[in-house]
DNA sequence: TCCTTAGTTCAAAATATGTTGAACTATTGA
DNA sequence: TCAATAGTTCAACATATTTTGAACTAAGGA
């Protein structure tokens, strides 16, 4: 089972940044691109807030064509469309995960492991 | 004379994004890429919104530390905080241009020259 | 079957953002 | 000095976004 998701042609420059200038969804996507490979679900976010509240957060990052949500069981597998992001905004993503790295709630999170 | 600006290390990536995140400053961003070198003022970006909005749009660039004001007589000079943002955020001023040069808005005003 | 786990949905409340017009300041040119 | 030009500020309004808890669904395991 699958979830909507927008195609190529319907990710927004404007709606992807304004999407990204949140301290949640940045640390978010900073933990996406650390743990690529991976299977990442939502419960391994609850540092960053409610559950609730993540719900909405994660909702809003597939809309906007910036994560995929595989709904797995009970569970949804969460991951970043790296190579759709590349083709329409090339750098972009490196660029703001790179600079993400330094984000406060990344810092903290890896500091406890 | 000189409007307040933050610096480097006030600049902070989730602000700069959500600033980025409007198609009116994407625009105004996407201008004065295309325009760097030469003099730009508030007046140039009419075609962009009325003139107390630009003030506002305008000020949150500023304020984000995306581009420098420089009060010249009545007029504003605006310019790209390029290096600023380069230094901070590798490659990221880079590519939101490049993305951004496909706004509608800008393509108008190139198809009118 | 019953309970637990994982996540969603909804409505309400709080907060933030964008847009407007009217009144303003400051500089410049006649 | 006077009027025009360039842009700002303010308050008001409209709209959007974020956050919350309570109630929900759907899958697994005992």
């Amino acid at each position: 089972m699958s979830l909507p998701h927008p195609n190529l042609d319907q990710i927004s420059l404007a709606n992807v940044l304004s999407v990204l200038g949140d301290q949640t969804r940045l640390a978010i996507v900073g933990y996406l691109a650390c743990n690529e490979g991976l299977a990442v679900s939502c419960g391994q976010f609850s540092e960053f807030g409610s559950k609730t509240n993540l719900s909405y957060h994660l909702a809003k990052l597939r809309e906007a064509g910036i994560t995929h949500t595989e709904v797995a069981g009970t569970s949804r597998l969460i991951s970043l469309r790296r190579a759709d992001l590349d083709s329409r905004f090339p750098g972009l993503l490196d660029s703001i995960i790179t600079a993400a790295q330094e984000l406060p709630a990344l810092e903290r999170l890896r500091d406890e492991a």
